[in-house]
DNA sequence: CTGCTTCGTTGAACCGATTCAGCCAACGGT
DNA sequence: ACCGTTGGCTGAATCGGTTCAACGAAGCAG
């Protein structure tokens, strides 16, 4: 049932080399011979084994994509561009799911590096992580999402969160809101210190009061409890900016249940644009990342560096996100 | 760098065999020994080449997921599930996501094969896909989910969306609903059709009356489309019971815009209680599935039947799904 | 002391591809 | 006629593990 690259040239009264070469260069066979083993090859319904190719070549054609959260519709995305890439390069993604467990990335890692994968894609869920570490000692390829590489060394493709922060509040100044709260989460995430200091950073330009609310998860459970301290919070609050889109749902809700209406009580922003805020009761406006895009272009960056090796040059390319504007935001009426 | 077992069996003074039994069956080396060899391990930094491993043994440890669509929130808990269950066994999971598409689904099939997958987990989007076919005759074990294995030869693990359908009516008219609209999509998709039987049994039995809609994709834009449908049927309709939550968030935000108040305007149900339902404007009743449970199940049925071979018994396993009662319902009042 | 297990270990053969030095024939130039 | 190239093909060696027949030593029974 198993047939090899043997049975395949006795049949085609051919050399395994023949096959080989069939395989990989056909242009260097000749057209009668491989009309031969094209045959029999369909004869015996033959499949190269990849293990076996890959143990030879010592190239696995196999690029490992670690996530932190597969249930979030933003690393979805991700994974669907580096799929896609993948695949048409005739390369196999091979998708892990950390679930924000350090021990599961760790353990991930290291079924990555059994599988001699010719290069990783990651976000980390966590600094100093020693399985990457190995991955750079054993030299493997790593191309960071949605995050910097802070290595000149190193690939990475990710999003100007600073700029994101910004946008977001320019755009509520623009519309006339001068005292906006501010929900972010734990400031140890990279990405959410960045956001923050866009935000502050507009906030000083616009000379606008930025009432900061923190959520220790980014969840919608998390947005809907802090939605009380802001109602209670008593300020002049008019427009309410989330750290993500999740949990700008979760406050919407709530808001929504304390008989507030959006956007006239409140201008309500998210952050990632996921599918659901498009379609949420009142459509979010949110601050987008190309997620699918980010995933396709990290894949894309990684087989380049994979099959040009030394020549590659690394780049840290920065993506800047893009506002978009629906129902959930209007301009202040006075 | 790339270590071998022989450099690992040289430092430690010991034959190639002797490691291959430490790493396999580390109970038949004596602990002497089993010391030399772990402190060559780490001193080499070792890590097995899978590759090698697999070729020779002949099994691969891996298991193929083939979903039709990755960004469906249903399928990402499914494969959560049947990638723990995966590593829990030591077997690495190669999720593919074919986005609907025939030609991507063959694509992987091959890929698969070519991987020399020892099971293969599948929810087909198509009928009669030659790659499964491919793969039987290859004698690949394969487990449908969310849908039933015609033969017995085949084990899979499934809802049952007859059930479903019926409950859903069920609950509804218990609250004094009489005049119900139920939003399908295709019915050329099993479960759509399953779940449609169940809402006609049902009605039939509780002298419920039934109004059909359809939506030609289950996104929440064709719900949001098909609520104005509803609205003009200008009928005696109280309650409104979509195949999918994706749906029925989409009827929700045309409902509100159109300032009907749920649940005492309309009462409203989903299908497949996906994580944003819990978290809408208005939380959602819906009918449960357990994706979770349904993935690590079936990675654990692959499993068994891998290792057991010939001696394994298909199972067509069938779940019950379970109405979760949330916000979008209470009882008519008069 | 001899014969029989059991335990731990050995190392060559093997899995199925790729690689590469080497071969042959045909062709073109001088 | 001779030589150099080129194109097409060959097949043994190899990648890094696993497998398995065989072996030596120790333990035990008679």
């Amino acid at each position: 049932m198993a047939n090899s690259i043997r049975d395949v040239a006795s049949r085609a009264q051919v050399a395994v080399g023949t096959v080989s070469n069939f395989l990989n260069r056909p242009d260097r066979v000749a057209e009668a011979t491989r009309k031969k083993i094209e045959s029999a090859i369909a004869d015996l319904n033959f499949v190269p084994n990849a293990s076996a190719r890959h143990l030879r070549s010592g190239s696995s054609r196999t690029i490992g994509l670690l996530v932190p959260d597969i249930t979030n519709p933003f690393f979805t995305e991700v994974a669907r561009g580096a799929g896609d890439t993948a695949s048409e390069y005739d390369y196999t993604l091979l998708l892990c799911n950390s679930d924000e467990d350090p021990k599961k990335e760790e353990r991930h890692l290291k079924v990555l590096i059994e599988q001699r994968i010719c290069g990783l894609l990651i976000t980390p869920s966590f600094e100093g992580l020693a399985g990457v570490a190995e991955l750079n000692r054993r030299n493997i390829p790593t191309t960071f999402i949605d995050r910097k590489a802070e290595s000149l060394e190193q690939s990475s493709v990710s999003m100007d969160d600073f700029y994101g922060g910004k946008s977001a509040v320019k755009y509520l100044a623009s519309l006339g809101h001068t005292s906006i709260a501010w929900v972010n989460g734990p400031l140890s995430i990279a990405q959410c210190a960045s956001r923050e200091d866009g935000v502050m950073d507009s906030a000083k330009e616009q000379n606008v009061k930025i009432n900061k609310f923190q959520v220790n998860q980014m969840r919608s459970q998390n947005g809907y409890e802090v939605a009380k301290n802001i109602l209670e919070s008593n300020s002049q609050v008019t427009a309410i900016f989330c750290a993500n889109d999740l949990v700008a749902l979760g406050v919407l809700r709530a808001l929504l249940e304390n008989g507030k209406k959006i956007p006239t009580d409140y201008a309500l922003i998210g952050y990632d644009d996921i599918g659901f805020s498009a379609s949420a009761s009142i459509p979010l406006t949110s601050i987008a990342q190309p997620a699918y895009k980010l995933g396709a272009l990290a894949a894309q960056m990684i087989i380049n560096e994979v099959e040009n090796g030394k020549k590659f040059k690394h780049e840290q390319i920065v993506f800047k996100p893009e506002l978009v504007i629906r129902a959930s935001t209007q301009a202040l009426r006075n």
